[in-house]
DNA sequence: AGGATGATCGTCT
DNA sequence: GACGATCATCCTC
């Protein structure tokens, strides 16, 4: 059997403005190595948090948690959220902007027993939906806070079907400021994709 | 030093 | 739909 190919994304593919980011980062997979194994997903539902947005983690200025958001683009800013998740974005904008996009849902393509292993899921469908799973399924942790997604050998980005993606907006979800913004980003007609039914319209 | 908060999840009804 | 777990982080005293 054949693995998808999974080629490596460049920078020249990846705006550094955030809601491109966010827009672009829909149909692009997620790849992650341990001594485990090889584990990737599809990208299917992704959340902008912009400069100067009140539920954007920068918004207060930077501090050791989220100094990550105000470094380059495209490295990733990992974080723990109720003591029992961790939640993965990429940052966004230039060195000295705080801002990032949170991955909120994959489609597991490849590594799929291991990420069950790890989750303790039931069925495919909820592998991965959800920032918070999604990071169980990949073991991604606050250790992989500041990787470079386009060098390091364990975390990167690759090429997928990102030409087919249907995108649709919502509102964010969990957000408790700036409620009404469309900042959130999914593909149209996912099963992968979190959030209630309402906010995902086909 | 202590309290409030949170970009969530799993479980229960 | 509601609720509790659980703790790093940040703010106030």
């Amino acid at each position: 059997m054949t693995r998808p190919s999974l080629k490596r994304i460049g920078s020249e593919v990846l705006p550094v403005e955030t809601r491109a980011l966010a827009r672009t980062l829909l149909g692009c997979v997620l790849v992650r190595e341990t001594n485990e194994g090889l584990v990737a997903g599809r990208i299917v539902e992704t959340e902008a948090y912009l400069p100067n947005d009140p539920a954007c983690h920068a918004y207060r200025g930077r501090s050791r948690r989220n100094a990550t958001l105000f470094g380059p683009p495209h490295r990733a800013y990992v974080y723990q959220i109720y003591g029992t998740s961790f939640c993965f974005n990429v940052s966004s904008e230039i060195d000295g902007e705080g801002a990032g996009v949170l991955i909120r849902a994959l489609e597991p393509i490849e590594g799929l027993d291991l990420m069950r292993r790890r989750r303790a899921a039931r069925g495919v469908r909820d592998l991965c939906r959800g920032p918070g799973r999604l990071c169980r399924a990949l073991a991604i942790d606050r250790s992989c806070d500041g990787i470079d997604l386009f060098v390091h050998p364990a975390l990167w980005l690759a090429d997928g079907a990102r030409k087919r993606v249907r995108a649709q907006r919502s509102p964010r979800i969990g957000v408790t400021r700036a409620t009404e913004r469309r900042l959130r980003y999914y593909e149209a007609g996912s099963p992968f994709v979190s959030g209630p039914a309402r906010l995902n319209p086909p």
